[in-house]
Parts: C-alpha cells; structure tokens; sequence
DNA sequence: GCTAAATGTTGAT
DNA sequence: TCAACCTTTAGCT
C-alpha cells in the first residue's frame, strides 16, 4: 500500500510509539544484521519524505526505508509476538513494536547519503518545506507526457500509481498530455488537490479520491467501497460521465484515465 | 498447488 | 528496454 501519504503515516505513528526511547533492533529474517548495532539506541524522531521513510537515531545514524512495491510495516502493542521469518526489521519500544516485511531498501545511512538522497527528490506534498515551483520548472520544460512527470520521484516525491490516475482524472487532464502543455493554473490546482488528497490519505490510511470537488459530481449508485474515479476501474463505466475507463501500459506501470473526461 | 499481479526502484544491456 | 529484487494474496486448477 506505500504511496506517500503510507510512509508520512508510519512516520508519524512511530514518532508518537517510539521517539525518545532507546529501542531494540533485530532482524528475524537475518538480512538487517549491520541493524542490530543500533540495538539499544536512543531513537530521536522518525522523518518521512517521498516514499521514504527514516528513523533518527543517536549518533547522527539513521535507518533507511523503502518498502517499494510490498513493503509492509506492522505495528501493535505489546508484548510482541514471535516474528514470521520474513521480518527484516523488528523494532521494541516501551509498550510498541513494530516489523518490516518485504521492503526493497532496508539500511544504516549517515548525514551525508541522507542528504544526497533528499537532494535527489521532488518537492513532497505532504512536507512543509515543500516547494511546487521547483516541480512547475521541470513539468513546464517537458515534452513528456504528464502521467510520466507524476511518476518520477525527482518532479514530486511521494506520487504513486494510485495518486497520479486519479490526480489526472479530477484535474481533468489526459495522461498523454506534454507536460509543457499543462498551464500554470492547471499545475497550481494539481498541487493544491493532491495535497488535500494525501493528507486526506494520512489521516485515513488508506487512498480516497472521490471527494465532492467541484468539477465531479458521482453518478448513479457508489458502493462504500468505491474510493476511486478510475484506478484499475477499466472496462468499467466513468463515475462521472459514463464513458469506458481505458487502461494502457506506460514506462511498465499501468495508467488508467477517462477519455471523455480528461483533455488533451 | 501454481501463477499472476500489486499503491516501486535500481542497475545492466 | 529488460531483468532483478522484495512478499503476499487472489484466482485459478
């Protein structure tokens, strides 16, 4: 489920389970062993940015998360159980633990490869320092299509397949548009939105994205688990104008979008 | 029990 | 452009 607004939440939850204790750190699964040194480690705060997500320990030392396309990450109350043997990392506070399954990154960094790795993405629109014109300046300066700018973590971080379909979709743009095609106010209302989104994600947990807005409006009946316009909703009528969701593969992830809705 | 697919990224060809 | 990596689940047989 890791889009930005998963990782953001993950940050945010063990920030409040485990900030300020020194925790402790095994790897079940046996492939985080350099981990376990930080066993016993004061944890200082926890940082998410993108789809990354990291844990400051004492020591200017963090663990680097990504989970990529599987990546999970558990968290309960005590007392802990015993971990499948999948678990990369097991964390244990005072009354939380929490285990990470399947991430495709899992490592100790220092400040320095921290800081190249911010240096490397977007503006994130779930962080305060945030700054949209930095993706407006590569969006504008495109002959890409616009689905593909949305995917790539250096024009914004923390978009994933689920967010840019329906992005696309409620901004009323087809994803083959050029980005140098899009204009200043389109990007500055795609901004605004996918912030309201994803916080919308953080705080549910999960992605909706058929919130009233003004453009859209629902028709006919929606199911309660309808959180969607058009993510893997092809073959399927459009919610707002009854049209065939169309689906094609673009870069390898699947794209799916409204003809009738979204212009060129 | 097997296969495909999934909200992702990197590194080699 | 392609393969590799990481794990679970749904949908077959």
């Amino acid at each position: 489920m890791p889009e930005g607004h998963t990782i953001h939440r993950i940050a945010r939850d063990h920030r409040e389970h485990f900030a300020g204790q020194r925790l402790v750190v095994t790897s079940p699964q046996g492939r985080f062993l350099g981990g376990e040194a930080l066993s016993g480690a004061l944890l200082e705060d926890t940082e998410a940015y993108g789809k990354h997500l990291l844990y400051r320990f004492e020591g200017s030392r963090w663990i680097h998360i990504h989970l990529g396309l599987f990546g999970k990450v558990f968290t309960a109350a005590r007392p802990e159980h015993a971990p499948r043997p999948t678990v990369r990392l097991r964390l244990v506070g005072i009354n939380w633990f929490s285990d990470l399954v399947g991430p495709t990154r899992c490592g100790v960094i220092d400040p320095l490869v921290r800081s190249e790795l911010f240096a490397r993405l977007g503006p994130d629109p779930l962080r305060a320092d945030a700054d949209p014109e930095r993706a407006w300046a590569r969006i504008s300066a495109s002959r890409q299509p616009i689905a593909a700018l949305l995917m790539d973590q250096a024009v914004v971080a923390g978009i994933g397949n689920v967010y840019r379909a329906e992005l696309l979709f409620r901004a009323r743009i087809d994803p083959y548009r050029e980005g140098r095609e899009v204009s200043k106010s389109e990007w500055d209302a795609m901004w605004h939105d996918l912030r309201t989104l994803m916080r919308a994600g953080v705080k549910a947990n999960r992605i909706v994205t058929t919130l009233p807005k003004h453009r859209s409006r629902p028709i006919g009946r929606v199911r309660p688990d309808d959180a969607v316009y058009v993510y893997r909703r092809h073959r399927l009528p459009c919610r707002v104008c009854g049209t065939t969701v169309l689906m094609a593969e673009l870069n390898t992830r699947r794209l799916y979008w409204c003809p009738s809705c979204q212009s060129r």
